[in-house]
DNA sequence: GATGAATGAGGTTTCATTCAT
DNA sequence: TATGAATGAAACCTCATTCAT
């Protein structure tokens, strides 16, 4: 019955979506489901997706090259690998805050879409490990596999946001921000 | 005149089952899909499961349980925090390395079954938040929230494992293992 | 100031409604192909049309009626059933040449609509038959089932335009005019 | 409720799809229609076809394939183009009266389904055609282009089949046939 | 015990039509 | 008057589960 009530119903479909993808997953979630939270009829939605699979391709897409565009404009400035690397726990922490279901529907939610990616596409994993690269070309960090030495990093990072979503954890994950990035340099700088 | 051409179809069918819901996801994987792996009919799998939600839950439970139990007693003969965290986090990647698909299972998918342990049942998160509250108590360990250390270690030991299944890293995770209880003992300590 | 850009939009509809009914069929083409094909919006289209059944049939009625009438007035002047035949091939022929979208949207994709004509309205087929019945009448041809006679000639008229949709022969049917009538009267008078 | 009733679900299916394909149209035909004309479910059907296109397909595509097997393997024996023709023909006539339905789905309805075989598979139309070309070359037949000519005979053979369709001529092709093959023939020799 | 056709609820998608703007 | 988002019924299809054989 209502028409036009807002004007802005992609965004609004977006935000839904992505709040349930991460409360049920994505195949857990209904085009019903969605539509029900954005309160139009489910026909509507497919005036502004043409499908399930495209909504959740479209919607990982944008973001996560945005995010991994964030990440790196914030290493960027800095100088050491350490600094960048600060910068980025930083910027991981302040996008959690700020959008806490995006960044769990990004890092977390996934669903496969990651394989999806134009191959060669950069992604926040890159952003960490070439920093870290960077900084063992320097001398910067020690000698080591750079791959496993960025999964720490993401392990440090990202594990604190899991705990938060099951209520181990404060969901302010900035209030932990230094703490991590101790914990991170500590994790890389120990071989 | 043997009955059945394997007598052990149950356990064939977990395993088969485990493996296409880390492959796929839960919800992605049919009861078709399982029944053909195992090359048995549809039907016949009723005969070992009453539904495949009791599947997806009874697997997990007895493992989870079972994986918990092992954690705890790698942990009891040590003395220290720090022994008794390096023990587990070998049982971590020894878990993996015997059973990649089961460990995944465990700690990646599972798919709401947390929420539905009993409250109160031990989990592998609760055996190192126990150990690291105990070394903070022991001063072994720095005054810090030991469910935020318990999250730097789990984040150390399963991000790398993640990193496994998308083929950036070594899917030998006991290789890294000595590695890994560097780290954590680094991330931990230091505040 | 021009209201509308194009002044003749009903016809531009029913133009473009035709040529898709016949490339697509009827069922296949949506409202919304036919709004794009001719550049206006969905909604405008109901400004024309009360309904996309309504646009069939009031097209298919009102060119049907008019080709049967084309038709007859072709025939009456000529004195012989040759003649009238003859002058009724060459009708086809042209219609054809001159619009053969609308010309197979009438002969063949009809959809149904033949079945709603009003009881007794005259139709090409009558108007082949009525001439044909004539003729045997009129001994100019041998004594038989005026039915079969006419369909034998839409038979031989209609299947080269079939052929030439598929690309099996030149779509000028006109140049094949005079053998069709040929053919047409060696299959009338052969019992 | 009822299961396995029947033991030849497939050829029900089969059989009253095509039947109603014929007399709705293939879009206007649902799923439901069929597994209500079979007494079975929607879903049910999906066990024995992929999809609805697929059911379409791959009956037209075994059915159109076997026609043409037996047009050619009746025009074989026959010595000269006439004898050819007229069996051939005889054939058609044939077909038609064994199964209606079938008959009319596959040189009626096709519904696009023409351009899905294979390029180069043997059709009808080719049969008829290459009999004609034939005939051409040994001079039994008068010069023109073969196309042309088979567009004659198949006019000739199919147009009846409509307007018995329409209940303008008995349904029993075959006793017309030896007027259609007159007819065919003095379309086919008058240039 | 095993089989796999059948069920039926529910999911995704399409589309003719309406109507607020 | 034209637009196109919204509706809602209905289409196609999937899949966990049942059950006659």
């Amino acid at each position: 019955m209502p028409r036009h009530r807002f004007p802005n119903t992609r965004e609004r479909i977006e935000k839904a979506a992505i709040r349930l993808f991460v409360e049920r997953g994505v195949a857990e979630t209904t085009v019903r489901d969605i539509a029900r939270a954005v309160d139009i009829s489910e026909g509507a939605l497919y005036r502004h997706f043409v499908s399930k699979d495209e909504l959740v391709w479209r919607v990982f897409e944008r973001e996560y090259v945005h995010f991994t565009e964030r990440l790196e404009s914030l290493a960027r400035p800095e100088v050491t690998a350490r600094g960048k690397l600060a910068a980025m726990i930083r910027g991981f922490c302040l996008a959690h805050d700020e959008d806490p279901w995006l960044f769990r529907f990004l890092l977390f939610v996934q669903h496969g879409q990651l394989t999806r990616l134009a191959p060669g596409s950069p992604t926040p994993v890159d952003a960490v490990r070439d920093v870290i690269a960077g900084g063992i070309a320097s001398k910067e960090i020690p000698e080591q596999h750079p791959d496993l030495a960025a999964a720490l990093v993401f392990g440090i990072v990202l594990q604190p946001v899991t705990f938060a979503a099951y209520g181990r954890l404060s969901s302010a994950v900035t209030s932990m921000c230094d703490r991590l990035i101790a914990a991170s340099w500590a994790a890389v700088t120990t071989v």
